[in-house]
DNA sequence: TAGTGGTCTAGACCACCTG
DNA sequence: AGGTGGTCTAGACCACTAG
């Protein structure tokens, strides 16, 4: 049972990208809204202004709130989706376009020093380390390397990772929300072995994201690193001034 | 005069940038912060969301609120930095480098297709065009490229571009505040034009941010494109999971 | 002046975590 | 059980925009 703002902020993305709301419409007012959906201004609030942060609309001091123009292009944004985080790949992008997965390589190891640093580890912390290769229709776009922590998810079927969402199996497996994914972005270039998975050249772009993943108590449990296809992905920002 | 919730944000920043809380340390409740600071614990919860949205504490229900554990390393955040949003250059990093600019061009032409589009200008519309480089401690780091409307901002003195802030001037002339820096991360390479603005190697790898900039009474007038060199550069995400 | 979003209060109940 | 953050109410005043 979501919170009833998140409901109203849905039911209104909804109402956007069905048309019911054309680009560039006047929104009726926080105080009009409030009324229909049987809460009070300040949670009609809450919802307009997530809207406000995703990108689907603008709110103007005096004027009132307006559909934006959302860009649709041949790209893909990494921060796009129905969800309400940037929790991975196939929850982002399964509603909307053939998603596959195809699983490199997956061994436990010790952990290496990187991610003993980055997760907090001690030193002979045992770690699932993946690599899967991403595809949209056939098409690789991105290498996602990970390492989980063994001593919070100790098995990990490689089913899952040929096909499944590793973050929902997670969740069930733990019966915890994953809760952070606190991440950095920056430009790099596929080296052979990327290159090759992707079947793109040589030095060509890349967007690549680091982050580490929590469940709702705090534990960090997981490193990623993806490498995307800069021909195919983008990084939406909606820092919004004030 | 600003927010009070905004002040209250900064004064706990200035506590844990200045060590005062430590890393990793458990922060006062929100019951206790709230009469500390005079205000009920609402405008706390305002504060302390931003906080957690731009990286510097981590919220854990039922636990408490947690200073995070900021990486400093040699490399810049394009978002990091004591303003409120992604605002221009100078003034994020203006405080803690030294930032100088050099005027690359500066003309006064008729919109091309691509700033018509983005800007929703009419077909003859004038626009400076502006290419500048950004410098670090005499270090080159990144071109940004401006068009700005002239119907909004008529003249721009050659001594704002070449070492004042261009958006600093802009709010001073229309005594409006600059909104929205509604952007698009994406990363390419350098071509030899602009490696050779830069003293770096072509096709070496870029973090290219593009996007728009509208007054707070909703005029668009500003499209701008930096390339930033990615050995410097990253763009941190505090996507919170929910 | 009327309507809009922006901020804030005082209080309530819920969900979660720890002892 | 007691403390924490998460959500929500009902109402108020302010700042901004428009006719």
């Amino acid at each position: 049972m979501a919170a009833r703002y998140i409901e109203i902020k849905n039911s209104i993305k909804d109402d956007i990208l069905s048309g019911r709301y054309q680009v560039g419409e006047k929104l009726p007012s926080e105080r009009e809204l409030a009324p229909v959906y049987g809460v009070t201004r300040v949670t009609i609030q809450k919802s307009m202004h997530m809207l406000e942060q995703e990108g689907f609309i603008e709110r103007i001091h005096g004027k009132g709130m307006f559909v934006a123009n959302t860009l649709a292009e041949n790209v893909y944004f990494l921060n796009d989706g129905p969800s309400d985080a940037f929790l991975g790949f196939s929850r982002e992008f399964g509603s909307k376009a053939n998603i596959t997965s195809r699983l490199v390589s997956q061994q436990l190891i010790t952990a290496p020093e990187h991610i003993i640093k980055a997760l907090n580890l001690t030193r002979d912390a045992q770690v699932h380390a993946i690599r899967r290769v991403r595809l949209i229709d056939t098409v690789p776009v991105l290498v996602e390397d990970s390492w989980i922590v063994q001593a919070v998810i100790p098995v990990i079927p490689a089913s899952v990772l040929d096909k499944g969402s590793l973050y929902e199996y997670i969740e069930r497996l733990t019966h915890k929300k994953i809760k952070f994914y606190n991440s950095v972005i920056e430009a790099s270039l596929f080296d052979e072995t990327l290159a090759s998975l992707l079947d793109v050249a040589v030095n060509s772009p890349m967007l690549k994201v680091t982050g580490t993943t929590k469940l709702d108590d705090g534990s960090l449990f997981n490193y990623s690193c993806s490498y995307n296809r800069a021909d195919k992905f983008r990084v939406k920002n909606n820092w919004v001034g004030k």
